[in-house]
DNA sequence: TTGACATAAAACCAAAAGGTTTCGTATAAA
DNA sequence: TTTATACGAAACCTTTTGGTTTTATGTCAA
């Protein structure tokens, strides 16, 4: 049984692509243009243009026009349905790790 | 700046398919052979199979030889590389809503 | 030792992903 | 009112992904 809903899979997908994982890195400390965005990258605009679009299915970008350019933003919220279906494992991984302490112990 | 190096990238990809999470989470549970697994998809056993070797590139399924079986483990442990770098941006998320609260606060 | 079972491995296929170039449009600046 | 800028959108291409079917191999059980 899944921990969580997957409400999660738009997220899951835009995380799994390194450009974009580098580019919420990027929108982490400022907002950003595309033409901005793009300038940091070995690739064409349209690309990145792609990348961003995949970005904001995921609720992870925002974006307001501002005359001719249009501002991208992070919304880190949109990160947390990931964050929580993994920590589920993180606390997993604890009780695995105290039961297994605990047969030690009793072993002893 | 990435807050964390690419080693999460086999991770990231590893989760980013459905299939993949749900064995993830079925593994979470008990162990099982790619049998079993297959069993609870609607999808042949070389499929799954597939899968389970994308996650085993990720260091998230183990695999143990058991006479003509081969038995699937979670590494819970793999998943902290991809819950690290998200929890970064969860880190900033709250300095942010932190930042807001006290610009609130100033303006009262 | 003969058969059934659990899986690997390979060949194949359609669709999606990640990129490009080209063209069109709205805004800002000269 | 031109011209440059910032972008969207479409068409196109190659590689990867996610699936299939088929064939082969090692192990357990009768």
């Amino acid at each position: 049984m899944s921990p969580v809903t997957d409400a999660a899979q738009p997220v899951f997908r835009a995380l799994a692509d390194p450009t974009r994982r580098a580019i919420i890195a990027m929108l982490a400390e400022r907002e950003r243009s595309i033409g901005d965005i793009a300038a940091d990258f070995d690739m064409t605009r349209p690309a990145v243009a792609k990348h961003l679009a995949i970005l904001k299915e995921g609720g992870i970008v925002r974006v307001e026009q501002k005359g001719r350019e249009r501002i991208n933003r992070l919304n880190p919220a949109a990160l947390k349905s990931a964050a929580d279906w993994l920590n589920y494992f993180d606390r997993f991984w604890d009780e695995r790790l105290a039961d297994l302490k605990k047969a030690v112990e009793q072993d002893q």
